[in-house]
DNA sequence: AACTAGTGCAACCGCGAAAGC
DNA sequence: CGCTTTCGCGGTTGCACTAGT
């Protein structure tokens, strides 16, 4: 098509802004109010074209914009919502009061998206690579070979644990579909693409604590009643466990929970699913934190 | 100390949708 | 109804900073 960028035009200054215009934007903005773009630069004396003293403004200079990094909660707020509305960045926003869609949108491609990645979930479809994961033909000879049977219940043990009623009530499945059906295993791990991490995850740990100690861990295997109890959503944590932090999504947008319950409902259609606005109070050990390194909300480098 | 590679983020660009005429 | 203008969104780029060698 070719049409000329409006920053095409002689005179019209481009790159980073310095403190000048930025005090003669928001002086403007706060005499007069946003909106009028096209028009705006010239009456507030800045050398630029409309759209970028728009994106100056609702990028960075928005009074109601929240700095610094992301909470943990607003990581798992983000990848629920991408999850149901893709690159839907400014969607994404809105549910997350004080964040723009460009800080989601870099905070998605420069952290979570590699995140993802390195746990071997495709960052687009939020489904495993089951391609790439050593785990798949653990499971398959495992499957295939009755006598050495994958022991999940090693997996819901250990220093960071799966205390999630809803990760447990998934493992109960899983367990009862080893016994039935190898396919039922496969397909519900191909569904929960976290809970296929958190496997991983879990049994990369062992493996490495094995190696590291030369030991074989001797622990106890968890009490299959207390998986049934989990299933059934009576199961209760340690309340002393740091490992299971209450993650309150009231500082939230009401929207966003409003939107992933109506989601929810949609993909819940045949009683089977699992409802995504259980997953809000996932734990803070879940696979998605346990990989990061983060100290009282802040990330570590 | 100098160089290189990796990372994070602000800003730009192009396109499509909405609004105005 | 069609054309033009304006706005907003998503993808991409460029640069400053940091870590590693």
């Amino acid at each position: 098509m070719g049409r000329a960028s409006c920053c095409d035009k002689v005179g019209v200054k481009k790159g980073p802004w310095t403190p000048e215009e930025d005090r003669k934007l928001i002086d403007y903005i706060q005499k007069h109010g946003q909106g009028s773009w096209r028009t705006l630069p010239k009456k507030a004396g800045l050398a630029r074209c409309g759209k970028s003293c728009r994106l100056r403004w609702t990028n960075y200079l928005r009074p109601d914009i929240k700095r610094g990094r992301f909470s943990f909660e607003e990581e798992e707020a983000i990848i629920q919502l991408h999850s149901v509305l893709g690159n839907k960045w400014s969607k994404i926003a809105a549910c997350l009061p004080g964040r723009t869609d460009n800080e989601i949108k870099n905070y998605w491609n420069t952290c979570i998206r590699k995140r993802l990645l390195r746990m071997g979930i495709d960052p687009v479809t939020h489904t495993p690579r089951l391609d790439l994961l050593d785990l798949s033909s653990l499971l398959a000879s495992s499957l295939c070979n009755p006598e050495s049977q994958f022991d999940f219940s090693r997996l819901l043990i250990g220093p960071e644990t799966l205390a999630n009623s809803h990760q447990l009530k998934m493992a109960t499945d899983l367990l009862s579909s080893q016994r039935q059906s190898s396919n039922i295993l496969c397909q519900g791990l191909q569904e929960q693409p976290y809970l296929l991490a958190s496997l991983q995850e879990q049994q990369l740990r062992l493996s490495s604590q094995q190696l590291s100690t030369c030991t074989l861990p001797n622990e106890p295997f968890i009490d299959e009643a207390l998986l049934m109890q989990a299933s059934a959503g009576q199961f209760q944590p340690a309340t002393d466990s740091n490992h299971w932090t209450s993650v309150s999504y009231q500082s939230l947008d009401p929207s966003f929970t409003q939107l992933v319950t109506e989601t929810s409902n949609l993909i819940s259609t045949d009683g089977q699913g699992y409802n995504l606005t259980s997953l809000l109070s996932t734990p803070a050990s879940s696979s998605l934190n346990s990989s990061s390194t983060y100290t009282n909300g802040n990330q570590l480098k």
